[in-house]
DNA sequence: GTCGCAGTCTGCCGCGGGTGAAGGTTTACA
DNA sequence: TGTAAACCTTCACCCGCGGCAGACTGCGAC
């Protein structure tokens, strides 16, 4: 029939695709005009290239790539079923686990109670990461818990800010941690001993103070956000998540204090919570 | 607190955003580094912005987009409440036509009987389009439907492809179709015409046959795929969705015939239904 | 001091599936 | 023969980064 030299514009029309689609389909070879004019660069197709079209507006529809749907046609064209049901499966799959992904989010979102912080909680999953070895000097106390950190913690930065070592340059390389001696949680009488990571030389005054190095290597991390009071639950939920996939402790928990009550709000406090963990044996 | 000057990786390691999206972050001034030192370029963080970066992170991970961001940590600060519900609203409205989309799909997909064509089937909704003016020759005939059709194709090939057309160099300039005059689908003795947009002078030699304009304009359209035998089903939908959205008939009813039987598989077959519609009242 | 290496910098390309604009031909219809 | 519409190519852009190249910096160890 002398109808099948349709330009750009007409097939268009009939497959709806765009011509800008129809033309990367032609330069990705998915769909190549039967005729493309060599002098002009026009291109023109036919009758029987509409159902292709047709199909490839369809799978794309459907969330296919270009490329998925090139392998699909082939497959029809040969009636190689097992591909085309492997290729269904495959996009049936990854539909499921976007909608699940799509819906925990909106469970969150639809929480009216749900501050920004609330559904931090939500989403922060405990992580394997690698921490390094650090030189650090630290003080070490029994006592109730909140009350023992803040005892030693003002020894230990009376210490840092001695006029001696200002003069030596001291430097803090890393934030203030506190680490947990006993493998239980105690309320009364934990005994804890207050760190920071330092650099250069420094004079120490306080007999109870010591130096030396903190081993580095694997941690199980949870970051905390919000007031100091609620850290038990984060240490709840990563010693959850420590006996769910059975992960051991070897070596003292660790609370990292990444920012400053005197800076930011109670809310926006931040504390990491490490748990030394040995994953070779995994 | 001396520790205040964290580099770009420590910053990652704590955020859990890479150094590439700090970056991108910086160009687009969602979190700008404390301290930029002009000199070597190096970005220092500091504690008092952990909590924005975290915010950051929490908020992409809920599909928000950077700008979204912006402004909601911005709202946050202001402690502007109606923004923020407005964007969490907004989003969960996404991703609720995310999933509605998506678990349509893949109710099409889970039809184990679906093949590439009655997917196309479930996809294809018929639209509003404008359809140009064409100058046509047809002949008009009345009989049992698809008998009839048969009957005046061949007549209207013929002159078409007649020896004194074909010197003159008559052009098809489109696909072949059927009008139809009557309101009603009638079985047995239906009147139709078959007709073909053409260019050029054309010599007739059956007076049954007439040239003259087919108005363009407005009209749905639905493009059917498969057998000529079911098209009747095709125009079932496409009643009954003008009927739904009150679209009224002005002017015949068309099958395009889009592709050609000698062509192409029975099941590939593509033709378009047209009712011409008046849009401007609505 | 100075060596080495890890960390950091800028800058460019690429992804997917196209859209939009600019600026130049060609075709089709009167 | 004119002109409007259609068509061509090429470039830039979208989003949120990841990857790589090549150059520089900072810090600890000797």
């Amino acid at each position: 029939m002398a109808f099948d030299r349709i330009p750009i514009g007409k097939f268009s029309l009939i497959t709806r695709l765009s011509p800008k689609a129809l033309r990367l389909y032609d330069d990705r070879g998915l769909l190549v005009p039967e005729v493309k004019d060599l002098c002009t660069g026009y291109r023109y197709y036919t009758g029987a290239q509409i159902p292709r079209g047709v199909s490839i507006k369809t799978l794309c529809g459907l969330g296919f790539t270009l490329c998925e749907i090139d392998v699909l046609l082939a497959a029809k064209a040969e009636q190689d079923a097992a591909t085309i049901t492997e290729l269904f499966g495959k996009r049936k799959w990854e539909i499921r686990s976007e909608v699940q992904r799509l819906q925990q989010i909106e469970a969150i979102l639809a929480n009216e109670a749900a501050s920004l912080e609330s559904i931090y909680m939500s989403l922060n999953e405990p992580l394997i990461k690698n921490v390094p070895s650090q030189r650090i000097v630290g003080k070490k106390g029994t006592g109730p818990y909140s009350e023992t950190i803040s005892r030693l913690m003002p020894d230990l930065c009376g210490q840092l800010f001695s006029e001696e070592n200002q003069k030596n340059s001291l430097k803090i390389t890393g934030p203030f941690m506190t680490l947990y001696y006993d493998c239980e949680y105690r309320e009364k009488d934990a005994t804890l001993e207050c760190v920071v990571p330092i650099a250069g030389r420094i004079a120490l005054s306080d007999p109870a103070m010591e130096v030396r190095n903190l081993p580095g290597g694997n941690v199980l991390s949870l970051i905390h956000k919000g007031s100091y009071s609620k850290l038990h639950e984060a240490w709840s939920r990563i010693g959850a998540f420590a006996e769910e996939r059975e992960y051991i402790s070897n070596g003292l928990h660790r609370e990292v204090y990444l920012n400053d009550p005197q800076e930011v709000s109670e809310e926006d406090l931040l504390t990491e919570l490490q748990i030394p963990v040995d994953t070779s044996a995994k």
